[in-house]
DNA sequence: TAAAAACTCCGTACCAGTACGGAGGAGAAT
DNA sequence: ATTCTCCTCCGTACTGGTACGGAGTTTTTA
């Protein structure tokens, strides 16, 4: 472990919120704090490009994601392309993966939930301002539920298990064929057919067409 | 914001590494945090295990990855099998995304590196007892750069071509959501949904849902 | 401000595929 | 020989989606 930094300044966070009473609201929350100093607030886009050029000693940007008409990742990403040192902090309702990821994507350092307490919004304040992370529970929760591990997927990759004739039978369903058609194709029986599609879906633990087709593309069998 | 909790007993730490001297060394580092309590240490596989389990308080394991033969990610799947609530935060000296992965999809909620300051070490404890994640500067950038990031692989490569409602219930359909699953998700009316369904269908020239489905893998919307 | 696009919703008839639960024959492996 | 896998086939009830043909509301755009 290398020695702690000493004489530290104050981290100097910027506020983006349409609500005027959020705004204030974490304002004073954040009073409390003596080494958080909210140096300034925005209610929209352009007054938010505009105080972080403003403002070159912001370290910390906490933004609200629900600003209407922003497209708040839009705005991080703006903001982060403009400054590309600040770190962003998005605020929200929601965790789900695809805002985190849109987030993530932007350039945003950390996700915090709007239904924190005080105590994680300070946290996450000084963990972004270190350049650390930050992610609520449920937000980090999701993200590793979405999260590509190699090593968790990787586990059985085995395309073996379907036969020949079975094979055969997804080929003809991933080009579209109805059972109808494949029938005469192979000159079975619809049934016979049927039953095929039946097992095919069952070796593949697919619940429809639709992850079957999915399990042909992952395992190069479509292109 | 909610409320802050009030009246939060101490975290209660579990110590794992092969080198007694680190094991002192991080002991006597935290016996200045008053909320922060070390319960037990542990040097190899077996002990860890064992005081896992006789230490049923146990919050948060901060584990070396270093351990030699005990391969300290299998060491961390085990006790987060054995204890779940656990929260396991790994210490490690390289910030390399393959153990960063292997880390999490062991069950792994924090990674902090060696080289990180005592205050790092301690807000790391603090975030993974309150079971939110933690991952030092080094890790985060290593994570952040292997994510599978869609917003940041395909941006939008779908072309103009689907609406944004569309896009949004063709992901839906690719999750196998049914007509009636996806209606319930969009609050709309079923209806509504087979409206777009069609539309979706006549927009990229498919017959049937597996024609879609393709589409959707040619275009990135799924992999 | 008018037109176009996007999004919403409905009915009725119809078809394809699923669920469930069988069953028999051919060839391979033991 | 006997078991096992693969391939073949069937009925009946039911669900989910398609075809067809509208139509109203909001938002965007020209």
């Amino acid at each position: 472990m290398k020695r702690e930094e000493s004489g530290q300044t104050d981290i100097q966070v910027l506020l983006v919120d349409d609500h005027q009473m959020v705004l204030e609201g974490i304002r004073t929350l954040l009073r409390a704090e003596q080494d958080i100093q909210v140096v300034g607030q925005a209610s929209n886009r352009e007054e938010a490009l505009q105080l972080l050029e403003a403002l070159p000693q912001v370290q910390v940007v906490l933004i609200d994601l629900n600003i209407p008409g922003a497209e708040g990742v839009e705005l991080i990403r703006s903001m982060k392309q403009q400054k590309p040192q600040v770190q962003i902090l998005a605020l929200a309702s929601l965790a789900d993966a695809a805002t985190i990821q849109a987030v993530l994507g932007a350039g945003g350092t950390g996700y915090l939930l709007k239904n924190s307490t005080k105590s994680e919004l300070v946290q996450a304040i000084r963990q972004v301002a270190a350049s650390n992370t930050f992610f609520s529970q449920e937000a980090a929760a999701t993200l590793l539920q979405h999260l590509d591990i190699p090593a968790r997927r990787a586990p059985q990759v085995v395309p073996a298990l379907l036969t020949e004739r079975e094979r055969q039978v997804l080929g003809l369903i991933v080009q579209e064929y109805s059972n109808n058609r494949i029938a005469e194709e192979l000159f079975i029986s619809e049934r016979t057919v049927e039953t095929h599609r039946k097992n095919i879906l069952a070796k593949t633990n697919s619940k429809s067409i639709v992850g079957l087709i999915k399990y042909a593309f992952r395992h190069k069998l479509i292109s």
